[in-house]
DNA sequence: GGGCAACGTGAGCTATTGCTCGTTTTATAT
DNA sequence: ATATAAAACGAGCAATAGCTCACGTTGCCC
């Protein structure tokens, strides 16, 4: 377990035939990574079950970590696809709309591989900061920094960088872990329900007008 | 890295030395966590920092998980001790107080040994679920689910138990990454501030008072 | 003080893993 | 066809980490 470097490709693959090689060690690590978990991640097996040599992993990804990296960066860049565009489509609706929409669209992103997720995300090692990650989050940030300072005058939390963190890190961690210890709520949309009114309550002080009205009885 | 077994301690210490011996081998792998981080620590350096042999260490901790696992162990007794007591003293107080309570509580907790806990929980690979760690989940889980059994009339969210479990992932989660990122509004006593209006809107569906007045100009 | 068990020691075994490098195969260009 | 470079190969090296075990030391009990 030596000390990784910093670490980028190696070679850029030019031809489809290794851009084909990439593709299919990247998903051997996916699949290894979801069948097995981390400990089994070991680059002489991706190279094996992807049916390739362990020469041909190490001429495009300079070491382990690099390989990680990529795939951590695909799957980011799948969830990232369609943010935009919701963050566009609800650009003039009422904060309590937008609210809903981010965070249901929060809860489908969870629902696509769920499993490679959970790994990447709670499992694989801390790889200090990827660059990119650092811009994802902070493209992240300024998308619902922007969306808070546009309807400024609803929020009543004083500090609007707090806000902006506290309700990112609610929405993420609690439907992240849901997704293994609340699926149920999940699917029934009951946790995206009551997380829509904690978050609109919070930023607005007043209580969010249930779209449909909660059943009053216990569980 | 091979896979751990169960792992229960290899012999049980009965003299003052040998005590002493496990004690000087829990705290070196804690100050290695802390100082060097995970991928310092091994069973050599520790028992080196320890001062004992090898063979020492292996005598008392059958692996290097389960030394991980005394650790983590000791650990959480400290930040239990005191959770109990609280709740009791705050037995019979408004809802909003007990949340208040809680929350203050558990930022105390996060500022006793950040560093420790921030790699016990973040950095350290999953050693998959231990037996007291369910336990002690579900001691909390239960705590917070009867206080907010005995105040059920003031509550709106219908499922409780979904409740209890957005609540506890919020609060703890928000708290624990804000030890890194937002040390200063936990020091100032912000964060738990808002935390604690958005639990309790949450939980009420109505605003709380403020019992400061909150400053209305923006950050 | 003798015996026994608890305690302590550390050289080194075993196993694994990340990665290299000399070689061979395949595609492209002329 | 031949040359050249890209791509693929895979045996094996170097490093490291977890852990064992045969042996020495300390302390308790009669």
């Amino acid at each position: 377990m030596a000390k990784t470097k910093p670490a980028s490709p190696r070679k850029i693959p030019e031809q489809d035939r290794s851009r084909a090689t990439v593709d299919v060690i990247v998903d051997a690590a996916a699949r290894i990574l979801v069948k097995d978990g981390y400990d089994a991640f070991t680059t002489n097996r991706v190279a094996e079950k992807a049916g390739v040599s362990i020469g041909s992993l190490y001429q495009y990804f300079p070491n382990k970590d690099a390989l990680l990296g990529e795939l951590m960066r695909r799957h980011t860049t799948d969830l990232e696809k369609g943010i935009e565009e919701m963050a566009a489509r609800a650009a003039n609706a009422p904060l309590a709309e937008v609210i809903r929409a981010a965070i249901e669209h929060n809860v489908q992103s969870h629902l696509i591989d769920p499993v490679l997720h959970r790994v990447l995300s709670d499992e694989v090692p801390r790889l200090g900061k990827l660059d990119w990650q650092a811009a994802f989050v902070e493209r992240m940030t300024a998308l619902v920094r922007a969306a808070f300072e546009a309807r400024r005058a609803e929020i009543v939390v004083p500090d609007l960088d707090l806000a902006v963190y506290m309700v990112t890190r609610t929405v993420e961690t609690v439907v992240h872990n849901a997704v293994t210890q609340r699926p149920q709520d999940l699917q029934s949309g009951a946790l995206a329900e009551e997380l829509t009114r904690m978050i609109v309550s919070f930023l607005t002080g007043k209580p969010l007008v249930a779209k449909r009205p909660l059943r009053t009885a216990a569980a």
